[in-house]
RNA sequence: CGGAGCGUAGCGCAGCCUGGUAGCGCGCUUGGUUUGGGACCAAGAUGUCGGAGGUUCGAAUCCUCUCGCUCCGACCA
């Protein structure tokens, strides 16, 4: 490809309202540009490293067993109604009607048009296990979409449903997409981490995430020190305190004014925040409130605790709320008391002494205990933080990381397939619910985030599986007729070779054509100018890591071609 | 959804408070000088000032409504 006959608009400065890096350099590097929120358009450049992942996703899939099929953007109503997800999903589901009045809703995930095409097509055991993917435009109704291609409404994800009679089944197509993944991301050259999550509201009983380790990610994750154990934090298991020996004291009315918050608190008490125990109203999905308890250093995971408590969704409740339900305003809450149902974390099971709030203003309890008060239930409710002891191993401690989610691998069990009736017979002829399983991959989500982890001050560097072309030939001046054509002949042998070559033949000055170069990360570089030609020779230049080579005109080419293989190779 | 802010040339912004000929930088066009890390000189082109309504002799500027976009809020008891 000819830079002049190309489209790459590159942009000097960063766009206002772009925030992250990646963001930032895709906009830069002519790759997308922005259509509406959350919306965008995939410029050629950007469309080449797009199909790159896709082709690479769709090797390994196709590889594992999985077989491809494109459904439809625009899923009728009545198929979301029958698993009953239209009234469930919420406003994140675009809906809309056609001309007949009928409506529509923009397909965020397929579950329902796949299990659909099964129970349509799949009447024995025989024909199974199957495992359908596509890779397509998927529309969530963000509320508040950012990060460019990070977090857009529109955006390409590679789904997978797989379909097994039992149980047993399911477990192997799991571990089928499993190891699928990890390779996908191993050839795609990003440092990741699989770890296991929380499978949400989808339900299911195992999930792991891919997650692209980047400052960045909008997840932390932990992972231990000693062993493979690693997951999201959402997900990861603290293990109980140690039993401690319970010195008995009496509860004691202090006072504490204008101390609110744990460290006020912990500063006038002159005590550590560990010895304090804090108490979070939260309000469920029923409307039903209840008081959390916490040692005073830890946080709350609400997933853990909406987990314990079996609702879907939970919230703190705001300071009115707080007064409403407790009559103590917020700051000086504790369980001494209290009205509402009490569940603790089973840190407090080693405390002893602690600090807590005495429902009342400007007021605390020193020397309480767990006898002093009711507590319904004791549960892991916390967040996992850096050195806890793991709970798979001796001896490891868990390290955070922060991650961007790049794929996601659910068992889904009969969910489905029970409310959509999708069955087969098995070998006594009687009818069986599918077992199921689903696996996505945000497409243009793990490019951004090859970026996150690929960049310096100058630009992007995409690891060469993914990036737009393999090598840049760059033409210092193309007006003299030596160098250009020296340079031409270099881009035929590269053509020849089957390398994506792209040549920089523009008649501009050679700043420009370097900070280009450098932005949009071209991972091998070929400078073509009058200085080295005179020697015979041009430069290569490897993006990344800097290294700078002088080669002859005459075998550039083939060095270039055993760059690029090595690289495609290091799987 | 709550809070804050922004819409002025392709991009980044000033002008608005205090109403009176719409500006700057980059980019773009033409000519010339330059040419191994974002050159210089000269001459140009480019705007429904997001939209609608109002106040006024006069509105980018003041008022009302509206649309779009961005940021913050998910741990604080």
């Amino acid at each position: 490809m000819r830079y002049t006959q190309y489209l790459l608009p590159t942009l000097k400065e960063n766009p206002a309202d772009a925030e992250v890096i990646s963001h930032q350099l895709m906009m830069r590097a002519g790759m997308i540009r922005k259509v509406a929120a959350g919306i965008y358009s995939y410029l050629p450049f950007g469309l080449r490293s797009i199909r790159k992942m896709e082709q690479i996703v769709r090797e390994e899939m196709d590889r594992a067993g999985a077989i491809e099929c494109l459904m439809p953007m625009a899923n009728p109503a009545e198929l979301w109604q029958e698993s009953g997800r239209w009234e469930k999903y919420g406003k994140e589901l675009l809906r809309f009607k056609d001309r007949k009045e009928t409506e529509f809703c923009m397909g965020p995930t397929h579950e329902e048009v796949v299990t659909d095409i099964i129970r349509n097509t799949v009447k024995s055991y025989k024909q199974l296990p199957l495992n359908l993917y596509q890779i397509q435009t998927k529309f969530r109704d963000e509320i508040r979409p950012r990060f460019g291609l990070m977090r857009g409404r529109e955006f390409i994800m590679k789904d997978a449903y797989s379909f097994d009679l039992d149980d047993e089944g399911a477990a192997a197509s799991y571990q089928k997409m499993y190891q699928a993944y990890r390779n996908i991301f191993q050839r795609c050259g990003l440092k990741f981490r699989s770890v296991e999550a929380d499978s949400g509201a989808i339900g299911g009983s195992s999930s792991h995430e891919f997650m692209v380790l980047a400052e960045s990610g909008e997840d932390a994750i932990v992972s231990c020190s000693g062993c493979e154990y690693a997951a999201n934090v959402e997900k990861a298991e603290v293990l109980p305190p140690q039993a401690v020996e319970v010195v008995n004291g009496e509860p004691t009315k202090v006072e504490t004014p204008e101390c609110r918050s744990i460290e006020e608190v912990a500063e006038f008490l002159q005590r550590p925040s560990a010895q304090l125990v804090k108490t979070l109203i939260v309000e469920t999905d029923q409307g039903a409130c209840v008081a959390v308890l916490l040692r005073g250093d830890h946080e709350l995971n609400e997933i853990k605790l909406s987990h314990v408590l079996g609702c879907d969704q939970i919230a703190l409740a705001d300071d009115d709320l707080v007064r409403k339900v407790t009559g103590a305003p917020v700051g000086y809450l504790g369980p001494l008391g209290m009205k509402l149902k009490v569940v603790a974390d089973q840190a407090l099971q080693g405390m002893s002494n602690f600090v807590v709030g005495a429902n009342q203003v400007d007021s605390h309890f020193t020397g309480v205990n767990l006898g002093d008060f009711k507590v319904e239930q004791f549960a892991d409710l916390r967040q996992a933080i850096v050195g806890d002891p793991c709970p798979r191993c001796a001896g490891g401690k868990f390290e955070i990381w922060r991650g961007i989610e790049v794929g996601h691998v659910f068992n889904l069990g009969t969910k489905y397939s029970e409310a959509m009736n999708a069955t087969v017979l098995d070998d006594q002829g009687k009818a069986r619910a599918l077992v199921m399983g689903c696996y996505g991959i945000g497409i243009g989500r793990t490019v951004a985030a090859a970026i996150e982890q690929n960049h310096d001050e100058n630009g992007m560097f995409l690891p060469l599986p993914l990036a737009p072309f393999q090598a840049l030939v760059l033409i210092i001046n193309p007006k003299d007729d030596t160098v250009r054509e020296a340079a031409e002949a270099i881009y035929q042998a590269l053509l020849d070779l089957g390398v994506e070559v792209l040549l920089d033949d523009r008649d501009e000055r050679p700043g420009i054509k370097f900070k280009d170069a450098d932005l949009v990360g071209i991972p091998l570089r070929i400078t073509v100018g009058a200085r080295s030609l005179k020697e015979g020779n041009v430069e290569l230049k490897q993006r990344a890591s800097g290294e700078l080579q002088m080669l002859s005109v005459d075998a550039v080419a083939q060095r270039v071609r055993q760059l690029v293989s090595a690289a495609l190779a290091a799987e």
